[in-house]
DNA sequence: TTTAAAAAGGATAAAAAGGTCTTTTAATCT
DNA sequence: AGATTAAAAGACCTTTTTATCCTTTTTAAA
């Protein structure tokens, strides 16, 4: 469904978040251990959320990546336009060069009902709704 | 969503199905161009899919692919299991080793919703009734 | 101001996916 | 039987994805 760089990097950005709440800031390895991903990957990931405004990073001691109070609200479907483009969001089930009603391919109608829900479902979810959510019921972000 | 090898072997089993409801066999040569596929690809895709007993091959003059009878009920899920695995049936949905409402990720509950409509989608889907919607509605499979 | 912690950036490598080419096998026609 | 046609099989190549390593830059704290 999603990409590797995707899947970790929708992990990170949910862990980052669930810290900030609490006021902590994170580093590279405590991420990368606490959704285990690996570790050199990840930091490229997280260059691309942070160079795209999704988190914060802070170089130096006692630094580490953070979302801002204003980023709480980032939709999970912005997370994954940035690692994986918006072909999830758009693309032809069976690979045609678009998508299109009027020359549909024979999955085309139901296939654009399944991918829409998914699509809603990444953007009614949010850094915030999850980290609420995370509180009450006991969801993980590891194996 | 899916791979390339499984958007063309999914294309390619359909247009074979079409064929074949006409008793037509139908050439590598003709199934790349009428899906729009590279030949030499489609052709390692065709027969992983007829080593699986999907659709059967004939060599020689007058030779070519087809869907015998009984195999025009063949489910598209089969097909995408066969090109692709069954992950995109149970995989989670950010990339945890396994999907499990017991230790769930923040999106399981949604997630798991989706992802059984996609496969019940492609159950109910077979070649037969695709190619019967075929002659009606005018789905493509091309370019 | 030196030190050390931490991210950024670049180079590289391994693995997987996507794709091509050549030789072999099987079926049909003459 | 021999020539011809078409798929099967396996070797090979290319690109993308996944991943690592190492150096540089930034910056807080002692
Ligand atoms: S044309 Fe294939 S999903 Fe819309
Ligand atoms: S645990 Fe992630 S989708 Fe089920």
């Amino acid at each position: 469904m999603f990409s590797k760089s995707c899947e970790y990097g929708l992990r990170a950005a949910i862990f980052i978040a669930q810290q900030s709440k609490l006021k902590n800031k994170v580093s590279l390895s405590t991420i990368s251990e606490e959704i285990n991903s690996p570790q050199a990957f990840t930091a490229k990931i997280l260059q691309q959320l942070t160079r795209n405004n999704i988190i914060k990073s802070i170089k130096g001691p006692y630094g580490g990546f953070m979302v801002e109070e204003e980023k709480m609200s980032t939709q999970l479907s912005e997370i994954v336009n940035v690692l994986d483009g918006d072909s999830i969001f758009t693309g032809c089930g069976l690979g045609l060069k678009q998508c299109d009603a009027s020359a549909p391919c024979p999955l085309h109608f139901e296939f654009v009902e399944i991918r829409e829900r998914l699509k809603k479902m990444l953007e009614n979810t949010t850094l915030i709704s999850i980290t609420d959510e995370l509180n009450i019921e006991s969801t993980i972000l590891k194996p």
